[in-house]
Formats: C-alpha cells, structure tokens, sequence
DNA sequence: GCCGTTTTCGGCCCGACTGTTTTCAGTCG
C-alpha cells in the first residue's frame, strides 16, 4: 500500500521532536515542521507525486534535502535519518517534553545532569526534590510538575468539534461584554476560520483596562484551572477540558490582533515576512514602519496595505489565499442563504425521529424549494431499512403529500447501501423510480484499501447514483475514515458525472475541507446535505457551509443553491 | 533545512507570562 502524507509528515514531526531535544538548529527543526505541515494539507498523494516524477522541491517548504527523504520513505517506507537518531535519544524524552512547563530544553537538562529518561524517573526526582538541584528548577516548576504526573496523562491534541463549543463561547462573550469598560468581545482562532475542531478558544477583548478582564475572566464559573493571568493575557482551563486563552487590546490594535489571533499561524508568518521584506513589521498591535503604525485599526487596512484584499477568516491557511487575493482572484464563497434545498434527509420510515410531512414543514419553514426524503436501504437493519415494497408505499406517500404543496416538493429518494462488493442494495427498477439515488458505505469499513476503493468506484461509475453521501465515513474524533484512495474517487467521479456529498453533521463534515477543494479543482459536481434525522438537525447546514467555504466553494460549485429543475438537470448522469 | 527586489550565504515571525533570576531563559501560542 502506497505511504500516506500524513505518515510522512509523523515521520518529520518525530524528527523535529528529536532535533529538539538534541538542542539543534532551531531552524532546521522548523524547516521539518513547515514540511509536515505542507504534507498534512496536500490533497495530492506524494506517492502519486514521485511515481510522476514530479518536482517534490518546487513545493514550499521542501527542499532537496527533504526531496529525497520523501522519495526514500515513498519507495521504502522508512526514513533511516529519523531511525539513527531515535538510537541515540532514550525514546520516553519525547513524552517528558509533552508535561506543563516541560520543552526540550528542561528536558535535555534532566537527561543530561540527572539521567532522567521517563516519567518514572522523573516522578522519583520530583518526590525527592532532587529536581531543586538542577539550575532553573524551583518549587514552582516542581509543584506543577507533581500535579501533572498525578494525573492522568493529557490526550495528546485533544480537540473539540466546533459545535460543541459554540454555546460555551456564546456564554464568554456575553460575559465579557457585562465586564465595564469592555468594547468589543471577538472570538478568534480556528473558531472564526470555522475548523472542524477547535483545540482551544482565543478570546480578544477591546477595553482600556485589562487588568479588569483579565480578572474576570478567570473569575468565570466554569474556570477549574488559570494557566496564566496577566494584564493583557491570561488563560484558563474549563471544566469541560477546554481551554480558553484572552487578550485584550487597545482599540487602535482591534484589526492587527484579530488578524493575528485568527491565525493561521502559516498565514501570519506568511504575512510577517511580507511585512519584513518592506522593512516594516507586523505584531498584534499594528503593521509598523519604523515606530509608526501604518495600519492596525482594522483587518482589511493591513491587508490594503500589502496590497490585498480582504481575506475572509475561513480562507487563512496558507493554501494559496494570499496569492490569490494579490491577483484579484479570491472566490465569492457560499453562504448559508444560498442553499435552495437538503437532499439528505430521514423520517420515521427508518431511523429518523419524525414523519415524511413534519420535515417537509421544517424544510419549507426555512424558505427551501426542495427536501429529499433519502430513508435506509433493507440492509441497514440497525435503522429499519426499507424493502422495495416498503420504498414503493413511500413514494406512494410522498406523491400524495406533494399534491398538498405550491412552489415546494418532496423528492423520493433513498439513501441505498453500497454492498461490500459495489453493488447497490435496491434492485434497479425501484431505484429507477426515485428522483434521486444517494449511496452511502455503511457497513465492512475495514476493507483493504484497493477493495474499499473498487467497491467506492463501482458505485460512482454505476449510472444510477446520482449522489455518493459521507464518502470517507469518518466519525471526527471517534472513527478514522475507511482505507480509501480519495483521488481516485475524486477522479471517478468527476469522470462519470456523479456527486459528491459534503455531509454538515457537525461529527462527521464530509468531505473535508482539503477534499472539497480538491474535488473543486477536478470539476466534481458537489452538494451540500444535513443528513437530518428530525426537523431541527436540518438547521445543520451553517456547518457544511462552513466547511464548504474553507474548500473555497462558490455558490455556483454547489448543485443544491440551483432551483428545483436545473438542481435535477444537474445531478442527472 | 529552506530560501532569494538582502539571491548561493546568512538570514529565518513576534511578543507575553512565569519562574527563576538579579537581567533573563524557557515555554507557549
């Protein structure tokens, strides 16, 4: 099986780690960072790269060095840089480094002057206080140390979908704007670029006096933690686990800091080193020339300033925004009013909790054109699939329930299994009679890839779907996508006309945003759906928007923001 | 280790907070 980028760039993230330790060139340790985070967001395939012969090192961040580390590891699938410098550091330093307080620097003093290696070793230092005696540890350093071996160790990158935290964020921020002298509260970081996860919440407060907020803010309720608490800066830990760090700036700073606290990080080290080239310098107070701010009021000042356009918060990745708002050529990203209809919904004929005309009400409710009623197919048995018998009572239904509407329509639809082998769980001359056929995997999600992408290819090259639904059927957190070469479904389905599905579920977000890209570039027809299992969930779709604009979707990318005729003239095949 | 209106060497984003110092290093984002 062909290396995946995500295994390389673990490859480079452990050989930075290690570099670290071993006190390197701090740049050359970023330089094995930056090339993982490349990796990491690349569509394509470095396997699929190297087997074109491609030029690895006309990518940013890749050099010839790494060029030919990556064509080692494409064609060998080990790194043997990486596998000699694991034999020379004890393998537990890294873990060490993971601990509050803890980087590699400490790290390589507590090998180097007492032979700690471990969090046993160390566990032993902290109760004996032995670590007094290393320079730079104090009973401060120590105490923090003791709570953390204490407890549980952290989940590595634990991270919260952005749904969950929406509603505690809303809270924040009304509480902050009670504080006197607050003028503005914003949430920032990848809560405003809408990632799927946040890993923490970066709140940025307006007011004179921080001090004040800074107090507050770790006066909140649900505070179990305060990390730091300082007079522009303080963070804290919910009780929830998640962290919430605050700033507060100057009004004169609003733009700089909210440009800054948005991130992404490689976006703002893009645009500081842009600052750089001009002899300027941009921080989270302004964009300065010499001691003079040039820009810092708002956010589109500095972008002006570089002469760009405003890039929208959900675009900053580094993917090629900065580029493109230079040239003019940003997209006019979709957005939620856009959307004519959901063309994946469930009633109680399977496992939805509501009947057929209880969604048709919340789907005309909020002003859509269309609602695709996709109930499961018979192998489904977990959620009462439907037989073709029972498929053709529903259409029967929903032709009645139609006749009672003007300007609005139920389309008879299902969401069919795709078998282990590739073919569809409802016999052809059922499926003939919908409007429109979804497919979906739901069952042997532990394929071998090559039969999981076959068994994916043969539904999308079957001229009956019109919609392949979830494609990667990851469960964000929960459930790692089936093994699946996703360039070759991109590919297929873009060659044989058949969609596919961005699912708004906010566990589920799929396609994701580096795949909806890239089924944007090759010419796949996309839809955006809910997979509603009640009325309310319908209201979902803010979350596949999000996600939709972070793949730099447009409203005319997208087959469900068209009215009911041209929407069905589209997804025919 | 990468990169180039500072081009093949010498730079590499920037600042706050903490704990340990007695002017600053390490960590973190």
């Amino acid at each position: 099986m062909p290396v995946e980028n995500a295994e390389i760039a673990d490859m480079f993230d452990e050989m930075a780690d290690l570099l670290e330790i071993e006190d390197a060139n701090p740049f050359r340790v970023r330089a094995y960072r930056n090339a993982a985070r490349t990796l990491r967001r690349m569509p394509e395939s470095m396997a699929s790269l190297v087997a074109k012969n491609a030029d690895l090192s006309a990518l940013p961040t890749i050099g010839d060095d790494l060029e030919g580390k990556i064509e080692e590891i494409v064609a060998t699938g080990r790194m043997p840089a990486l596998e000699n410098l694991k034999r020379t550091i004890p393998p537990g330093l890294v873990a060490l480094s993971s601990l509050p307080g803890l980087g590699p620097k400490r790290v390589k003093l507590l090998y180097d002057q007492m032979g700690i290696h471990d969090l046993k070793d160390l566990t032993r230092a902290v109760e004996s206080n032995e670590i007094l005696d290393i320079p730079g540890f104090g009973p401060k350093l120590r105490d923090r140390l003791r709570d953390a071996l204490g407890k549980p160790p952290p989940i590595a990158d634990k991270r919260f979908l952005i749904a969950n935290v929406e509603a505690r964020a809303e809270t924040l921020v009304a509480y902050l704007e009670a504080v006197p002298g607050v003028d503005e509260v914003v949430v920032a970081g990848s809560f405003r670029r809408r990632r799927e996860t946040v890993g923490d919440l970066d709140i940025l407060v307006v007011a004179k006096d921080g001090k004040a907020v800074s107090d507050r803010f770790t006066g909140f309720e649900d505070v179990v933690e305060i990390l730091a608490a300082g007079s522009t800066k303080a963070s804290v830990v919910l009780r929830s686990g998640l962290q919430v760090d605050l700033r507060v700036v100057p009004r004169q700073s609003y733009g700089a800091a909210l440009l800054y606290f948005t991130g992404s990080k490689a976006h703002n080290i893009t645009l500081r080193n842009m600052a750089v080239d001009r002899h300027w310098k941009l921080n989270e107070y302004g964009l300065f020339s010499g001691n003079a701010q040039i820009a810092g009021l708002t956010e589109q000042d500095i972008y002006e300033k570089f002469g760009l356009a405003m890039i929208p918060p959900e675009l900053r990745e580094d993917r090629g925004e900065i580029a493109a708002a230079r040239r003019g050529l940003l997209p006019e990203l979709i957005r939620r009013d856009d959307i004519r209809g959901d063309l994946h919904a469930h009633t109680d004929w399977s496992d939805g909790s509501a009947s057929i005309t209880d969604m048709g009400a919340a789907a005309l409710a909020l002003g859509y054109d269309y609602l695709a009623i996709t109930d499961h197919s018979q192998h489904l048995t977990v959620a009462n699939g439907l037989d073709p018998g029972r498929l053709a009572r529903q259409i029967e239904k929903i032709d009645r329930i139609n006749a009672t509407y003007q300007g609005f329509i139920l389309l008879k639809a299902s969401e069919v299994d795709i078998l282990k082998d590739g073919s569809l769980d409802l016999p052809d001359d059922i499926l003939k009679q919908l409007d429109i056929v979804v497919a979906a995997i739901h069952s042997a999600f532990d394929l071998p890839r090559e039969d999981q992408t076959r068994r994916m290819l043969k539904a999308i090259e079957n001229p009956l779907v019109n919609i392949i639904a979830h494609p990667s059927g990851r469960l964000i957190g929960k459930r790692a996508p089936y093994a699946i070469d996703m360039e070759r479904v991109i590919a297929a389905a873009a060659a044989n006309g058949c969609a596919l599905e961005i699912n708004s579920q906010p566990e589920r977000l799929d396609l994701n945003d580096v795949h909806i890209k890239a089924a944007k570039a090759a010419g796949v027809k996309l839809v955006l759906s809910t997979d509603a299992h009640d009325p309310g969930s319908l209201d979902l779709m803010r979350y596949g928007i999000d996600q939709a604009r972070r793949g730099w979707l447009e409203a005319g990318d997208v087959v469900n923001t068209r009215p009911l005729a041209d929407m069905m003239r589209r997804l025919k095949r």
